[in-house]
Parts: C-alpha cells; structure tokens; sequence
DNA sequence: GACTTATATCCGTATATCCGAATATACGGT
DNA sequence: ACCGTATATTCGGATATACGGATATAAGTC
C-alpha cells in the first residue's frame, strides 16, 4: 500500500506529529495564526508541513475572510482510522506535544489567540451584501 | 515525546513496514533467511533494516544454533499498542504488503523456506553432549 | 584449525527531506 | 486601485537516511 505508507511518513515528523495531535485534543478546527503561535514556529514551517498533511486528505481546510481554519478529515479507511488513534495517543509520557497542549490553553486564556476573532457576522452580512 | 516518534519514524520505512507486517501476520517468529527469501532484497538490507526495530524493542531476537529468529515484542505503552494494531491493518487493500504475504505462502509451501529446518533435536542433544 | 553458512556491520554514493528567509498570492478595508 | 494582514510556495543549503557490495563476526561441521 503505496498510500497507508504515505500516511507514516506524513505522522513521521515533528512539526507535523504536533499539529495533528494539537488538532486532535483542541480542535475541531484552528486556524494557521493559532498553529505558528503554539508550536512557536516560523510561519512558513507550519505552512510548509501542513501542505502534505492536506494532500494526503489529513486534514481539510476552510477558509473564513483572510484565515484559514484546519480540522482532521474524517478517515476513509481503517488504517486512516487507527493512526488517528495513535495520534491522540502520542503525548502520552510528556514532551513536546504535551506542551503544546498546556502551551494553547495557556495563551487562550491570556487571549494571545485572538488573531482570526473578528466579527464573522458582520462580515458574513458584508459578504451577502456585496454578492446581491 | 521523543520515542513515540523514533517508533513513528521506524514505521515511514517501506522495507522496514514489510519485516513488521510480515511478523504480524505470518509470525510468531521467522528467521532472517525466511525474511530475505520473501522480501526478495540483499541480506544486507534486511539486517541493517531490522536493527533499528530491535534497538527500539519492537522486536526481538533468539538464537538457534546459527540462525537468529525475529518476533514481535510486547507492546510497553498505549502508543506501541497502537501501533502494531496500525502495522496489522496496513496491508489492507492490497499492494506490497498483501504480496509478501502470498508470497511468503507460495515459498512455504513449495518448501524454499526451509534455510533453518534443521534438526534441532539433534543439535539440542548435540550441544547437550558437549556442555556435559 | 580450515571451511561453510548465517547474520551483522561498514562504507561510499545517491536520494530524500528539513529549515527558514524571501517571495508570491489571496483577501478585506479604505 | 492600493495597502496591510494572513497564508502558501519557492529556493538554496544542510542534514538524514536508504542502498547494496564488501567485509567482519558468530556458529557449526569435519
């Protein structure tokens, strides 16, 4: 299975482990600002790794104004199925995807993850108002 | 954690997803010969590919006589469960993994894996003998 | 102890993959 | 139309890792 060795290799990274279990435990969806600002990492890395991650049908994407907002994709097969469960599982013990966890929550709560907290109603009117 | 990715990392191998699929499925342990013979690789592949899986634990080795037997290790985390569980299914849907199956069936049964179907009885008392 | 077989390790080469600054693109506001 | 912000992609350089022939080691046989 050319493809299921696609998926070890997309869950084979750091950067990228860490973006999928974040996901796992503080989705359903964040968007890219809250993804640089927890893992602390340059924009382009976290752009970079989440590409094949999305590729490969990992994760989807939905785009709100200017930001965009990632969710894990329901899996399409019972290998997809049983790596989501490791990677839930994969911050057992500590280290660095357990610190992203308390990292999020931690800038949550001091708000430092407002980026992307604008009006959407207001601009979803706009948007129905410039489309009539 | 650093060594759920190490094992993560041991699984993004094509070679070294077939050794612990093949185990998996037509284990509970089988010679390196027995490897060789239905991977269809250099020997040398082989051992350099199973080294890192043993240093990890996920699989162990015994001795006998000159030949080494290769099995799966017992899972020691929720992650490592979780993954031999992903190593299971991940020949679903044909491809490389569903074929060394078939093949490791069609070489035992035209009885060419037979490289360490030796009489171990009589090396068992052979040795016996000699230590005495 | 010389020889054979099984397995492990070494080593040079080739390929893959990561990083992050720079750049490109998409979108909303004015 | 232009500007600022958010995100994606490109690119060169550094690093990691795979390959497989050659060689080393271990075990058994005579």
């Amino acid at each position: 299975m050319e493809r299921n060795l696609e998926l070890l290799k997309a869950l084979a990274d750091l950067t990228r482990l860490r973006l999928l279990h974040l996901l796992t435990h503080r989705g359903p969806e964040l968007c890219v600002c809250d993804l640089v600002e927890t893992l602390d990492l340059p924009q382009s890395t976290i752009s970079r790794q989440i590409a094949p991650l999305r590729m490969l049908g990992l994760v989807k994407n939905r785009r709100l104004a200017s930001w965009v907002h990632y969710s894990l994709s329901e899996p399409e097969s019972d290998f997809h199925r049983s790596l989501c469960e490791a990677v839930g599982l994969a911050g057992g013990g500590g280290g660095r995807l357990a610190e992203d966890i308390k990292r999020f929550d931690r800038l949550k709560k001091k708000k430092e993850l407002a980026c992307c907290q604008v009006d959407f109603n207001r601009l979803a009117t706009a948007a129905g108002r410039k489309s009539n």
